[in-house]
DNA sequence: CAACATATCAAACGCTTGTTTGAAAGTAAA
DNA sequence: TTTACTTTCAAACAAGCGTTTGATATGTTG
């Protein structure tokens, strides 16, 4: 072993890193093993010698960590549970829009929503869920009681829609409107927004209830 | 030429309604011809016979006349652009969820967002843009002059991103709440949640803004 | 009936997919 | 160097894909 470790790990990290690129790009279906390979640089036969087969290359390729991260430094940032919705708003929707950085993962998690792979499950229970149950916390502080669990709920889908909207249509979006650009200023400007609405419905509705 | 187009009318009009079946549920990407023709009790040639290859049969089994009819329908229906709002989601959603119903054509478009493939071009012109004007002459009427044009477009967002999560990720829902149906008492709670939502964040927005 | 165009069919074509193979190259310890 | 093990590679494999083909019915027209 010398310091680095002998060309294999290198190998397999190429693979894992090219892997999120073109999951993130052509979703777990449209990607192929080729295309991954081509860009690792490596032989067709690579992925299955390190990883077992495609699905296992995926599952591997999958990393939740900024997710994770983003939320427990979240939870610190301010008492303030608004100011934290608006806070993570911004955060989140930088991870799902900015083409650069390492926000890959979240693309991956997206793709996947839509048509389900083996990996489903473990991306649901890993990251999903959590994230539910964190804006599920922090939508349960804005609106205290004033709502039931249930209505709680759905304004936690009402928050997440938004944001997954712009991802899921992004391809139509720049149909329509051809001079969208999400660069930082774009997204803080969507994120703000979203946060913006989200609050003005929940405190209306909640006067209303009361 | 006897009543019945000759048998050859007849397996055309399978051919559309399998297909129709088939893209929906797997995307166009997913969705083989094989099993299309399967389902339509056909052979796999006739396709490529009768509309020239797999985009050919896409293009035929779009159909927007539901969303239209919808879209006109609901101009005449109420004077009050809110009263309006809501009943526009409840159709809306139910055109969306609902599992039966000649609803299949929202649940192709919908597929088609995430990768696009020849037919989107055709789906965004059609039915997409359309629908986006509709729904931002909808919110124009409702917030007035009291939002910018850009603010406007961002609460149409904020509409349908609401109203695409609930089909987006339904395999996640169903995975996170395996309780949840989507029956006809369901999608109206949810379509009356996204309007209540909506209505209430415009309606707090143009307040403060005022 | 004969002639013709249309529609269906089993079979195959060419291509791409994920995966496997067996040999070659590289690496480390005896 | 020899031995044993790991890693890479070109090539092939089996399966699935959309599509094409040529024959075979089917129905219409002279």
């Amino acid at each position: 072993m010398s310091d680095i470790q002998s060309g294999s790990e290198q190998t397999r990290a190429r693979l894992i890193e090219a892997a999120r690129e073109v999951f993130a790009q052509y979703g777990f279906q449209g990607a192929t093993v080729r295309e991954i390979c081509r860009r690792a640089g490596a032989n067709v036969a690579a992925v299955n010698y390190h990883f077992g087969s495609k699905d296992g290359l995926l599952a591997e390729a999958l990393n939740f960590s900024g997710l994770k991260t983003l939320q427990t430094n979240n939870l610190s940032a301010d008492p303030c549970p608004e100011k934290r919705l608006r806070l993570f708003l911004k955060d989140f929707m930088l991870m799902l829009l900015d083409e650069n950085s390492a926000s890959r993962q979240c693309r991956i998690m997206a793709r996947e929503l839509a048509d389900p792979t083996p990996a489903l499950d473990k991306i649901v229970s890993e990251a999903i869920a959590p994230l539910h149950e964190f804006l599920g916390r922090l939508v349960c502080e804005i609106v205290g009681d004033k709502m039931s669990a249930a209505q709680q709920l759905r304004c936690v889908f009402s928050i997440l829609g938004q944001c997954s909207f712009y991802y899921h249509t992004e391809p139509v979006l720049q149909r329509l409107h051809p001079e969208l650009r999400y660069d930082a200023d774009e997204i803080g400007a969507i994120a703000a927004h979203i946060a913006e609405f989200s609050l003005a419905a929940m405190n209306q509705l909640t006067r209303r209830d009361a």
